[in-house]
DNA sequence: CGAATAGTGTCTTTCAGACATTATCTG
DNA sequence: CAGATAATGTCTGAAAGACACTATTCG
């Protein structure tokens, strides 16, 4: 049957609809490890696992505004807090059967935020969390959850590459030191921090000096870091990649 | 209203059904140039104008599968030759009104072929063609398929320079040269042959050699140009990276 | 033969990475 | 003061880009 005779059989109505939803993949750092922002589920199917917090699309909403919807609802945050946060289109699932009840797309998405309070408080989750990434093995996960957070977490590790993002992860201001500690955590890598610190100074648009210095030095001495803010790059150029990578190139 | 108000009141059947395409963005190399697989509209909306291939996903029909479906079809291609294709997601589009008739979500795809026959033949499309994208401006495209096209375009330019996909606009053997041609196309920049064949060997995995040549030299002269086949590279490593791209960095 | 092309060689600049050094701060 | 850290400097090797050059083939 080719596309002429099917449509000519097919009517949208004869079959399931398709449900669309949206999920989101959201990134913060606390105490300097990478955490996943996840809801325990309360209903079948896959009743107490943990999922990606995500829902139905709402009519009228963009599939970017119906992301940020969800998380404006699990974190609580609203605002420019909320405005800050990081957000782009991932990928989209779609097989047949990654949804027992029917057939469902969701269309996931990737959030990079700033260190953020404990979801449970404002939120309407039976129960959410921020993860260490770290425990995820631990955890069972719905649906094909697992996968998109995989796919989430390389789409990390590869836009800090070329592109400004990691001062998502961090406040407005930050010390190089900092910006490096963003790199190392989703990289999974310690990194040379005299290297890293001349080549950041030395992309173009990349960060900015604030003129200022921290006010103290570190918890262990050393001189106060200066302090410096995201620039106007969009694209990192040159880019900063990855060390040692030859594993993953066949 | 949060989530679980809404869901409180919030019944899928209530709502016109959400309906899911996928659709293609197919590009390959014709008499030196990038063409682009589109097929005229013979219906409302946008009848006349030209659009991507594409349609409803089918039931029990994962979405790439749905992607490779449309593109046999329109293609009139099967077999090996189709499954030749590079074909991956590219992303989705949702805005609420992108389609008059109801809410369309499309999944769209990029597709690298080698050159193709005409697709008018064994074609079910009313009308279908390979337009060279260079033409794309003199025409009326339906939907929010300029948008499609210009994304899918992005990251085909995006994906010659860490990946060796180039080559899957080829046929299985091929020179040096037209692989250059193929990053000279898609690029939009005439490369420095010297420096790009001496990259393009140093590698590791981008090609390997066949151990044989072309029959004759270049028509305009020249000696016989090797020819090579995709090596086992999944990754670049180094990436060629394109020339001068400090306009598009902020 | 003349022109065009395949393929290689050379030089310079840029950049990544290893390592060293200095100054500053905490405890 | 001892140890840690921020920031900068030095050196080496890899790689990109500009350019030159040779050999081969077509017309």
């Amino acid at each position: 049957m080719n596309e002429q005779e099917f449509l000519a059989v097919y009517d949208p109505q004869d079959y399931p609809a398709i449900a669309v939803t949206v999920d989101v993949v959201a990134l913060t750092m606390r105490e300097g490890a990478l955490h996943l922002l996840l809801v325990r589920r309360g209903v079948p199917p896959f009743e107490g696992h943990w999922a990606l917090p995500g829902g139905f699309v709402h009519p009228d909403e963009d599939l970017t505004a119906g992301a940020r919807r969800e998380l404006a609802e699990e974190t609580g945050l609203g605002g420019e807090r909320l405005r800050r946060i990081h957000l782009e289109q991932l990928a989209s699932y779609g097989a047949p059967d990654r949804d027992p009840r029917m057939r469902v797309v969701s269309v996931a998405h990737l959030a990079f935020a700033p260190d953020l309070p404990d979801p449970a408080a404002g939120s309407d989750a039976d129960e959410a969390l921020w993860l260490p990434v770290s425990a995820l093995a631990s955890r069972q996960l719905a649906f094909d959850h697992a996968r998109v957070i995989e796919d989430g977490l390389e789409r990390a590790r590869s836009k800090l590459e070329y592109t400004p993002l990691a001062t998502r992860f961090l406040d407005a201001e930050f010390t190089v030191t900092e910006l490096r500690a963003v790199y190392e955590t989703v990289w999974g890598h310690p990194l040379h921090p005299g290297n890293f610190h001349r080549k950041v100074l030395s992309v173009p648009g990349f960060v900015e000096s604030t003129g200022t210095s921290t006010e103290r030095g570190g918890t262990r001495g050393g001189p106060r870091a200066k302090l410096y803010r995201a620039g106007d790059a969009r694209l990192l150029h040159p880019a900063l990649l990855r060390p040692d990578r030859e594993e993953t190139v066949r």
